[in-house]
DNA sequence: CCGGATCCGTAACGATACTG
DNA sequence: CAGTATCGTTACGGATCCGG
């Protein structure tokens, strides 16, 4: 338990008093698509001190929230997974981002860093098992300077940052923005493709699929008045 | 947003932008289960300045995920509601709350807190619609000095605080431990009743179909390794 | 260079006292 | 009852430093 309690019998407590605290839920957003190292996460955590982050991580592998690993060669090299109760930490980290969709994004603000693998969770929470009966595809993208890939199988999804082994399509995009309106099917393929911000390779009709995977929330405005019974 | 923002364009920090500060989703959970006053919130929320709870309120209220209201005659008192936005949080909290009740929970801790109305929400939690088809009830429980109520109908529960209008059943514990044990299954009501803890008046077959409403999770405990791949 | 540990100024929190 | 005001304590954020 952290050093600051709730100190309350209750599960909402509890929840908390282990992953409440700052950056903690952020942290865990970052290893709930892979492994990370520190200096990985380091730096999708922008603002975030060096001596909190390892205190964090400290804590929440005491807890068995997160466990030290080491990469498979040829990296051979420290990181940080997350335990199988930290891999339960999705259903509510996907919550708050459903919740943060629809009543809190907006259009992006000035000078708010984007890092593409955030999508990756977008797609986790639209993502509508009915619409992907029968679809089958492995899917890599590469967005700036990142790269992940989703494998679509059997009505599920699974977005892990890093390269595919075999994808069977390969996305790449310029930056954060294109890739966004491309999944939310604003831009098509072929306009971006034509416009030089996107190259596509490999199975270019699952990609039409993929589009059509997802229920995308539509946003709202918050507004100050009491909800009615 | 709150002064210190993550400044990042993803849906979760967002979200934790606005409800991710200390108290802000316990505050949420009390209001989830209709409008309450400034001191009944203070006092479910003990270890919380009263300054801090003044400035949540009024951040929550400026942000539009709460609302000042005014609680019907006769009591015309000023209280607190949640906006549309707010009782959007219900699927986060609730999520939360699952996972707590899995891995953050376990048995009563010395000098807990405890609270019979946080029980409200793990109803919610732990209700599996199709056990509750064909099922209609009014249920009034009234656990040490708290009165709360659940509705259940068409599939779906509806838990709130404060008295029932027509209650079919009515059941009165001694303690939340009591409450607590009857809701799992542990304790049968007529044991209770016979060991003077706790008392029903009404409808007594609906607390048993009640009881077979739930699914609760299994306590599991956190361990320090990752989860492998 | 990566993975941290240490230090210090600032902002947030917790407890209590006080006011309309 | 519903909040302000105040003040000591804790947590955070940024920078610097250190060992492998």
């Amino acid at each position: 338990m952290s050093r600051r309690s709730y100190n309350q019998y209750c599960a909402t407590a509890h929840a908390l008093d282990i992953v409440g605290e700052r950056w903690t839920l952020l942290l865990v957003r970052e290893l709930l698509t892979g492994p990370r190292r520190f200096g990985d996460l380091q730096a999708n955590l922008p603002g975030m001190g060096t001596g909190l982050l390892a205190a964090r991580l400290k804590y929440l592998t005491e807890e068995g929230v997160v466990a030290p690993v080491t990469l498979p060669a040829p990296a051979n090299t420290p990181a940080y997974a997350l335990t199988e109760a930290g891999h339960a930490l999705g259903p509510a980290v996907l919550a708050l981002a459903d919740w943060g969709m629809t009543w809190a994004l907006g259009p992006r603000a000035e000078g708010e860093v984007y890092r593409a693998g955030w999508a990756v969770l977008a797609m986790r929470s639209a993502f509508v098992p009915d619409a992907a009966e029968g679809v089958a595809g492995v899917y890599e993208f590469r967005v700036a300077d990142e790269v992940f890939h989703a494998r679509v199988e059997d009505r599920s999804v699974e977005t892990v940052h890093g390269p595919a082994q075999r994808p069977d399509v390969v996305l790449t995009a310029a930056d954060g923005d294109t890739f966004k309106a491309l999944l939310l099917g604003g831009v098509s393929f072929a306009d971006a493709e034509r416009e030089g911000r996107a190259t596509v390779a490999g199975d270019r009709g699952l990609l039409d699929v993929l589009v059509s995977l997802f229920d995308w929330p539509q946003p709202r405005e918050r507004v100050s008045s009491a909800r009615p019974r």
